[in-house]
DNA sequence: AATGAATGAGGTTTCATTCAT
DNA sequence: TATGAATGAAACCTCATTCAT
């Protein structure tokens, strides 16, 4: 009968929130947000139906905690390097790390980029990812205006456009994309002088 | 015996059909499929709830239906030029045409892009997706191999995803992406001798 | 423009009536009432989904009028001897005609068994399938008398649901199931004399 | 862990699905599979639409599940007597039995008639019934045998044609058909010695 | 904390029937 | 008379969510 501390409890309760986080990634992101039924989820979980609901206000708090907590570790990728991006090496640390991640994070995008067109669903993380992102284009802009280019926003854009639509026809077709080829013509694109 | 002739029922059918699939397509494209009922549908085009089953089989019939059609209309604009691009200035002009594209059909764009990140609706529509690409994939790929790069495959991918992240963005934001200054430095990229 | 006379029109509308009649009961008889719609059997019939109801009233009208026309014919078989069953050879010939009415009408019987068994719309024609019967039932019974049965209407019951039994039997089952053979022991059975 | 044991379940679980067996075969056999909705069924259960199909896949299975239960519980009946019908003493008990079981019961009869005319739904049972239905053939047809009939198999078809006739002629007015009577008569017909 | 029976709103689809032509 | 586009009621079924245990 010893009751457990109350650390304990808390443990439990992180564990069985990143294991049904995780059931219900891996199905949103092969299935779809609708398609995926908490049924599934339990299953794939091997937990009863009802104790999500112990966990998660509802369906939707579910996959707004699973955005945001995705979105987090792979802002923290970028993080090493606080002082921003001033040189071109930096930039290519960037790049290649943002190929990285697209690999290695296969099933997260697959649902970033399913919520991007649903923007009712986007709206619940959209400030979220605002902030997170509002630090990496001031970084990438001072870059640009470094190297002299007349309309810096523009350059980030393109950018960032780049690297989705990378990461996009990657998801679409990971067999035969040439993610490191493409890669490469990228960084030559931006950092010339290597 | 016909109180109408032939002809006069194939009309009807014709502009009841475009009707439909232009509500549908609207909806779809702001809510997404799972979210946008028939009744809405039917609503949105002022007709009865079982009228679109008169002219497609199914929710899934009518989307495959939109899909094709609207693939097809945006591959024609391509379709004037036909010898291929082998020059830059044929390669200049696919660029803005894309860009152009990407502004005039935002509506068919978002669904488009919804589409992709749910594999078992566009599976419906893939081997159609292919052929039409086919043709365009081989001309820039004799274009980058004119130009001497060394793997023009990835090039061809690069380019293609550069400018499906840019459709991509000008969705996410059309107010304050700035579409031309993008396309801009995109065929500076390509087209170096201008 | 010379307009067909009344009697011409009449014709029409019995050919049309029929035409109708005979692609639904097809229909209802293999697949039963409810699991048709009055689509197919406009497709059967090679019409329009609409001319039924030129016709009938709805589907429950146009079942009616099946249902009762082919009653009908059927109880002609039996009007050729008029007097009523006396004699052993008149009970023979009423067995023998109900073992041919069964074989050839398979059709309708499998339509007649599917309606009994649907009170709703038996009661549409139950009235006049009693009219029909009274006079054999009526037959029989003083047919059983003279053989100097005790309870001739449990005979006549006997009779008719041996009869009943067997056309359900051939039904399921008309590849194998014995009909000549079972008829012959019916015949031996109640004509014992021969 | 589980609030209720898994025995605790498991009686739930029988009980909610004889109830919903039992308001279902009540309102078939009343109505007819088709006529009879979900909605009408959970009323009749008093539960919610929606329960039926946490027990069963669907309205089919429903039945299926209903159809074979039935049939089993009637198999029992003449599992007694485990090792055939040799004498004329054995014949009566079986047709007695019959004549029992028609008249206990009328609903699951009552169904199972109209079922034999929606094959696409016998079908479902189909395999099942033959299982069953074949050593009581078996034991009918070495009867007859034994009583030097020149084609056992026809008089075995014929006596099972005969008891479902009654049992159908029962069904169709068991306020006046005369059941013992009629019983009687075929035991007089099939055990002469006595 | 955990289970799964139970609910009921809501979605897709079918189809008898009407009606303008 | 004949057509088939159009309607809308009603059916089946799914599933997020609640709640007693």
């Amino acid at each position: 009968m010893s009751p457990r501390t109350k650390a304990q409890y808390e443990e439990i309760r992180k564990d069985r929130k990143v294991l049904i986080m995780q059931a219900a990634m891996k199905l949103f992101a092969s299935q779809g947000f609708e398609k995926t039924s908490i049924q599934q989820i339990a299953e794939e979980a091997g937990i009863s139906k009802g104790l999500p609901y112990n966990y998660f206000k509802n369906k939707e708090d579910l996959i707004r905690h699973i955005i945001i907590d995705g979105f987090n570790k792979m802002a923290c990728y970028f993080d090493k390097n606080k002082d921003g991006i001033v040189e071109e090496n930096e930039l290519r640390y960037f790049i290649t790390k943002a190929s990285e991640i697209i690999r290695e994070n296969t099933n997260y995008w697959m649902l970033y980029f399913k919520l991007v067109f649903q923007p009712e669903i986007l709206a619940l993380a959209s400030d979220h990812f605002k902030a997170v992102m509002k630090p990496i284009t001031t970084k990438t802009n001072s870059f640009f205006i470094k190297q002299g280019k007349k309309n810096p926003d523009a350059w980030t854009r393109y950018l960032l456009a780049l690297l989705d639509g990378i990461g996009l026809h990657y998801i679409m077709d990971p067999e035969s994309f040439p993610l490191d080829e493409v890669t490469q013509i990228v960084i030559n694109q931006f950092c010339n002088s290597q």
